[in-house]
DNA sequence: GTTTTCATAGTGCAGATGCACGATAACAGA
DNA sequence: TCTGTTATCGTGCATCTGCACTATGAAAAC
């Protein structure tokens, strides 16, 4: 056997190529020679890793959320150690908010994606949606709330929970579009939670 | 001076066009010869109303925006005469998410548009932010039911108007990729507004 | 030291795309 | 009737894209 170079983590380095294109000019500039090129690489070793741009671009699709759910589950499951509620509720939103370059950076490529996607004329890559993920977790927290009476049990848990995690989502493309900025979204947020938790 | 056409009608046409073509194989499959099939004349046609697609792609968004004004200002418009302001508000949010076919493939070309405007860095070219529109309107609104007290005053007006408008918002995406149906983006805004309107 | 297998690079190609150039039919005004 | 302007069409072209084929260096295995 000659030289071995991890496949998987080789991947991953032509992912975040990938993204820092994507977020530079969408979707569509996503072409295998910029690619190769943003990797410092050559075109073919990109063929090499993904025998086709589809598969590429559905492995960055994965990577992206794998990185998210990495993100989410590291901000939230310090809270859910603490067993406060509204500490979960609050890492969960802040997981999803785009608060630095970084996760500026994977927001803007998911909703490239996103666009793509939508209009079914890319790759749809087989997404999981992040959303109902996102609603799910929070009614947990909700209802587990209010059984301790902390937040009021004559709330319907599922639907606070999808108006916060809509809330959230509409904030993302609000920070990305320039319409808000990060503390303006916290500060929403905030404003959000207090409301739904009693003092 | 020979046969003369509605330049500003032959564009609309287009444009109309370039919607149906981005509805079926989304905004990658948007070429020139693609929308000149679909509007039944010659690619070359296309360039003679558009120099450059650039130019099709700007007048098919300012058109979009136009047509979604539309929507809103007739659908905020009944209710304004009305002068109740929870239905103002309702109306607003309604006008917003994408509940047939037509608004649904507006609201995925704006996305899209939105998408490659975000991930092209620079600021908006001619684009208004449509978010702020909606807060400011729907702020107005709650003040007024505020000074009414139809609205409890304790709340801030802002931040509420905020948090609807960005839940709308985050519904347009989550009804776009499949995570909410119409009908439960409606139950969602109706449930916050039955909240924030007394009884 | 030879061989084999893997990682990387170069080149060519068919198809599509945006655009430029030229041609022609139709119709208003002389 | 003629004439010039306008709307429409056909074609060719440079470019880009994804992909296939081939070549080569290098290192592990023998």
């Amino acid at each position: 056997m000659p030289k071995r170079v991890d496949h998987q983590q080789r991947r991953r380095e032509i992912a975040e190529a990938l993204f820092r294109v994507a977020a530079r000019g969408g979707v569509p500039a996503v072409t295998l020679r910029a690619v190769a090129a943003e990797a410092g690489i050559s075109m073919n070793l990109v063929q090499y890793y993904f025998p086709a741009k589809d598969d590429m671009l559905r492995f960055a699709w994965r990577r992206m959320v794998e990185l998210s759910v990495e993100r989410a589950t590291a901000e939230v499951g310090r809270a859910l150690e603490s067993g406060d509620e509204r500490a979960v509720v609050r890492a969960y939103l802040a997981a999803v908010l785009p608060s630095d370059e970084r996760t500026r950076l994977l927001a803007a490529v998911q909703i490239a994606y996103f666009a793509a996607d939508v209009t079914r004329g890319g790759p749809h890559p087989d997404e999981e949606a992040l959303l109902p993920h996102l609603v799910r977790g929070l009614a947990e927290q909700i209802s587990l709330a209010q059984r301790g009476n902390r937040v009021n049990p004559a709330l319907d848990a599922d639907m606070e929970a999808g108006a916060l995690a809509t809330m959230a989502a509409g904030l993302v493309t609000g920070i990305l579009g320039g319409a808000y900025t990060a503390e303006a979204a916290f500060a929403l947020v905030d404003y959000r939670i207090a409301q739904l938790f009693r003092p």
